[in-house]
DNA sequence: GAGTGGTCTAGACCACCTC
DNA sequence: AGGTGGTCTAGACCACTCT
């Protein structure tokens, strides 16, 4: 049984969340089966109740375990697991860190050509105008999940040359932050559709399968169009969630 | 300075973020302003730092103040930070009053009956509990669009009973809101299916095509979940979209 | 009554940031 | 160098749940 690694850097409550995580994804607790409790977290790996809790508390945010006020944590449904539709940052983004799942991205394609009109009109520019266009597949755990094309105003895309995201190491969002681009406001639809050839071939399916489209604009404070994608998602395999929330006003 | 009321049974950590959350309302932190560090904190309300860490975390919950790493917690910016997400109204009621088209609502079936198991879990109810459920489809212009059913507790249902809703002439966010609920937090997990047997009968489809598959849970200020639902909507008749829009807050 | 999580204390060491 | 939050310990008391 793998305990914590006292010398690694990886803070504890990390290491812990990671092998009860495993330990869900091994069937050795089973859904909605109640997870040993606090105290018993202690005794087993030598922890403080705080570090326990530590980790409860991440599990819980990941929605892979579910906190019942004196009844103990129980394992939500592994399915579950969710890239959430985070409205603040970019739909998509990784959530490397929370998920133990490897993600990698692959960049097939990118630079400058003619946008499609499609994306043109999203953006709101003239059809035919040139723009950056960048194309990418995300997969989880080696199954490729995602594919997805954002076009770009040519000179918001030449802020990406030389970064990270050109190589799949770093999340577009991330990238044009770097460079003053926050959303602002952001219009997202979703559809499901049958996978088109080419990008059922990327996927990995039978061309036809029920695929989720989401095409999505964003928005800066000044409202201009800066990005706009269409992504095709294996929703079988990635959870697509939208997390709302009411909130006090200041 | 209000202090912590110490016999009171409202736990230190809540009496603290109401307190913090009173002096950023009173403009007493500017918003982009660093509150007190924690170990100040500790000091001004002899609290412990686990105690004002809770209350921290409580608060960036609330999206009131942003923790950054290493530098402190700070006011958010209602301007950047939040974000109203129209889903909040219920994904599927905004349309029809924006688009003139007709929208039919016929109610199949409702009542009480032990809930299914998908339900009780997402209500945090015991499985093999009864709970109330109300099954619909919508048409637009005729063309049947969207297949859902509703659960909820059945003290949430029996709000309903007498309603116009039950006789499809009343969007049940209404009715709930009449009786008193309000979304105050949503999860949504949208999938693309192929259409299962019943449903593709009903929304007028070869069974196996692309459908959108929404389930949804609502929860009131108190955390309590009082609906789900799973709905399949044809997204071929419906655009379901997703609106992020920054506040416009003076 | 035994077990559980909720809350709380009073410390500690560290990496990192700002000065 | 001093301050900050990140992490961690080793306890404690309580209200509630389960049996």
């Amino acid at each position: 049984m793998g305990g914590i690694a006292r010398e690694s850097p990886e803070p504890y409550y990390q290491q812990l969340a990671r092998i009860i995580e495993q330990d869900i994804r091994d069937g050795k607790y089973a859904v909605g089966e109640r997870i040993p409790s606090e105290t018993e977290l202690c005794r087993l790996y030598d922890l403080s109740r705080s570090t326990v809790r530590e980790t409860l508390r991440a599990l819980e945010q990941q929605h892979l375990v579910k906190m019942v006020p004196r009844r103990g944590a129980y394992v939500s449904n592994p399915r579950t697991e969710s890239w959430t539709l985070q409205v603040t940052q970019g739909f998509l983004e990784t959530q490397s860190r929370s998920s133990g799942r490897a993600i990698v991205t692959r960049v097939l394609r990118w630079g400058v050509e003619s946008l499609p009109e499609l994306a043109a009109n999203a953006l709101d520019l003239p059809v035919g105008s040139s723009g950056f266009h960048l194309e990418r597949i995300r997969s989880m755990d080696g199954q490729p999940a995602l594919h997805s094309i954002n076009w770009m105003p040519e000179d918001v895309g030449s802020h990406l040359i030389g970064k990270r995201v050109l190589e799949g190491q770093q999340s577009l969002n991330e990238a044009l932050s770097a460079s003053g681009l926050t959303v602002h406001a952001a219009r997202r639809e979703v559809a499901a559709v049958a996978a088109p050839r080419e990008v059922a071939h990327y996927l990995d399916l039978k061309e036809g399968s029920p695929l989720l489209r989401i095409d999505s604009v964003s928005r800066d404070a000044s409202g201009r169009a800066f990005d706009f994608y269409r992504s095709h998602v294996r929703s079988d395999i990635v959870t697509i969630s939208v997390d709302a929330e009411a909130r006090a006003v200041p």
